[in-house]
DNA sequence: CTGAAAGCGCTAACAA
DNA sequence: TTGTTAGCGCTTTCAG
């Protein structure tokens, strides 16, 4: 009931054809240079659907020592829907090269990714940070041709702590808060976001951000934005909408309000952030355009051409809703 | 940079070792019923370890005709952390048979599942639901050699709904509401977990639930909640933890409370809902027995054992928290 | 105990 | 224009 029906070979299409295996291959191939009768094209193709015959992908690869598999390795636990968005726009502008992408988590148990990528045959593997060297060392032994991101770029991406800070320095806050998030395993992005909104604090002659690490309770919360309001802090940049939840609550918490006491900037623009009370002003940035290049970039190495350039940042901006 | 290393085969540990390529691989393989000299044996796990070799997955899986992949279909968007961590526990246990677990998340423009699955040759495919006959068949076409969901079992795995609508009934609400997702990807998850409250219900000999259907729009939320207040529903809920946030904030948008006004559950106790104001109260339930009763099934088939058996269906459970 | 040889399904030279 | 052949890297009889 669940044993695998028997393959469908490319000897049995070219037998229902009428024709040879090779032919078969050109015909389904699109082989340049060869010129196949419309009428033989026609049969081939006509066996190849009246079989459902597909073919072996491992055969395939082996041959042609290339997969058209591409792995991303997406990070711990606590996946936002911005990640699962961005997962799917890559798979779509990857499936526009006839690459498909799977997904690997980076479960505390799981196993080692350069295995992952070995067992697959991935051509390409893409994360979310540069990897360290061995790994990539790792990975290209185990069989793939191009690791993203690139090493030498720029790792912050998106700027999106920047772009929170700026926001609030533009509406007048001059005591920035940063409430950072207690998951470890978001940590390097966090401190690619914090280091953001320390750089604009710093060109705007600020003091640098009063960091507050809140995990997602609303007496961690609380006790933080105590701690701000002690610090004369007016504005608070989340890590995430999460954590401005969070703060949300400790707002509340104290008796507070958003943003008569305290302004607070999320960063993502979860769905859920537009239903939050206050609607929750925060940070949104365009995937759509690091998945297309991030797919470019991955079909320029397979295809020996030079990757086109660095990646063009895509371009945060803010969400203004009320709790600024 | 970029550009991958030559491979390391099995021909050249062979070499290294000074010894043939079969006795590699029998070393390599443990291969029963071969004895081999403890002094060759060692010799061929230098060389390999020297080399870094890694049996090349293509070859071995064109021969053997089986491969260690197995894919995990995961619905669109929530990717919360119920289900990350349920990718965690699957990708475990399954590593224990040392298969290698990936995901494909099922985004409206990705390449269609049986497609992926033959790209990757993947020997067995686990959904969230039962695949429908035709994709079921689609798949095992693929070379799937295990599909799961089995289509005999119930689907109803979590009876999430059911637990929802008890806890609200045993309060002793009369009339309840239902929080439809307006995400089509999430339909037959609804679908499932309104029918358990629907049963609930009618066991209960209680009119059906009101069913509203609530996009993460306060306004959308807003009009629900009027809806139900018209038609005296006194406990609501909700699809999911995020549309349980939609309908909070139409509460509070018509200057309503939780839970005097209106009793409001959510489901799957994603982490932001316990900062939600009120803290909602949800449903969670505890993946790590499917995780691994789903590994087993897999492996029995693989193996050509007989499944062991249907399912233990996880317990749902009431996170008691202040909006009922 | 070890090596030689066949073949998994496919594609790409080369022949016919 | 089509068919024949070789070989990708691996495992697995079968001889030696």
């Amino acid at each position: 009931m669940t044993r695998p029906a028997r393959r469908i070979t490319s000897t049995d299409v070219a037998r229902e054809a009428g024709v040879s295996r090779t032919t078969v291959s050109v015909v389904l191939n699109d082989a340049p240079g060869q010129s196949i009768p419309e009428e033989t094209r026609r049969r081939v193709m006509e066996a190849a659907e009246r079989l459902g015959y597909r073919p072996h992908a491992w055969a395939r690869a082996l041959r042609s020592g290339r997969s058209d598999i591409a792995l991303l390795s997406v990070p711990d636990l606590p996946i936002g829907p911005s990640i699962s968005r961005f997962v799917e726009e890559l798979a779509t502008a990857l499936a526009a090269f006839n690459l498909t992408l799977v997904t690997h988590l980076e479960g505390a148990h799981g196993r080692p990714l350069p295995d992952v990528c070995a067992t697959l045959g991935a051509s390409a593997v893409i994360g979310f940070y540069p990897f360290d060297a061995d790994t990539a060392q790792a990975l290209r032994h185990a069989g793939a041709a191009v690791v993203l991101p690139f090493a030498h770029e720029d790792a912050s991406l998106w700027q999106v702590g920047r772009v929170q800070a700026e926001h609030l320095i533009g509406r007048g806050h001059r005591r920035i808060g940063y409430a950072f998030t207690a998951d470890a395993a978001l940590r390097q992005m966090a401190d690619d976001r914090l280091r953001g909104v320390s750089d604009a604090c710093a060109e705007a002659g600020l003091e640098p951000p009063v960091v507050q690490t809140v995990g997602l309770k609303t007496s961690e919360a609380a006790l933080a934005v105590g701690h701000w309001k002690e610090q004369a802090v007016t504005g608070v940049c989340a890590f995430n909408d999460e954590t401005a939840f969070a703060v949300l609550a400790g707002v509340h918490e104290r008796g507070l309000r958003c943003p008569t006491d305290l302004a607070l900037v999320g960063a993502d623009d979860i769905p859920t952030s537009e239903v939050a009370v206050p609607p929750l002003t925060t940070v949104a940035y365009d995937l759509h355009e690091i998945a297309r290049d991030h797919a470019e970039a991955v079909v320029a190495v397979l295809t020996n051409a030079q990757p086109r350039r660095a990646f063009s940042s895509a371009h945060p901006r803010v969400i203004q809703r009320s709790s600024t």
